[in-house]
DNA sequence: AGGTTGCATCAACGAATGTCAATACAGGCC
DNA sequence: GGCCTGTATTGACATTCGTTGATGCAACCT
């Protein structure tokens, strides 16, 4: 279950330019629109914090799937998008199945969207 | 034609936990979707690059719409719908319309959706 | 005034998306 | 085995989205 047909964003991409540094080619272009879209839903944005939030690090879909208003194939529907973009993986663990986030992709688009200095950059630079 | 219905983003959003830190409620969730949902289109993507990383600020839309093999009407779409999230704002000056971004909702984005510190907290805590 | 150029809006179309009821699958329990 | 519970998948539907040609509007130029 944990393996889908994601690498959406490559390894090449490790070190992406942030928007305000160059124009972006079709191809990362098209990658990333892929994840901004996945986060494009606020049942899909309420689900990943309620993922990311979690100290403990896993959230159970039975306690998701009562917080919102939607059937449960929709939660699963929408757990599937998550997963597809790379934001969050699971297990199951018996009759459960488990979600946890995966920080990287997250910190990418961090880093691509920030118009700013970046947390090392401004520690190096203001020494 | 600066002025929009937009600010997606409230006013009480400037100090906005991120992702990791307690999940979304309703509100805020549909407000961040929006912002998300417009960057979830490489066309648009490349449009916002192309503003944000303008040296001199502004581009001409005549710049932009021969960049893409697509209508005039679909550019003109795209860029209205970045201008309603609130990223990037526009001026008309003679025949030319030009487009320039707004840091502060990218800004906003990337503190939200960063699992890191942000460059402030990481300067004061390394002091 | 009329003509031209740059951009926005309108109306319409096919494609993608969000949702649900029904069904299928996986694992525990009797 | 059979039953039950939790989750994923399927099929269908209404809605939204991306795109285009046609049209409208604003500003410049004779």
């Amino acid at each position: 279950m944990s393996k889908q047909e994601l690498e959406v964003i490559g390894q090449d991409a490790a070190c992406c330019p942030e928007v305000s540094a160059a124009p972006l080619d079709e191809r990362r272009a098209a990658e990333l629109a892929k994840v901004f879209k996945a986060l494009g839903d606020p049942v899909r944005l309420r689900l990943l914090s309620m993922i990311a939030s979690r100290r403990g690090g896993e959230v159970c879909v039975c306690e998701m799937t009562p917080a919102f208003d939607l059937s449960q194939p929709t939660i699963s529907h929408h757990l599937k998008l998550l997963r597809q973009a790379g934001l969050v993986d699971c297990e199951r663990r018996g009759t459960w199945v488990y979600y946890w986030a995966l920080p990287d992709v997250l910190d990418q688009l961090a880093a691509f969207l920030s118009t700013r200095q970046t947390a090392a950059a401004t520690v190096g630079a203001t020494a």
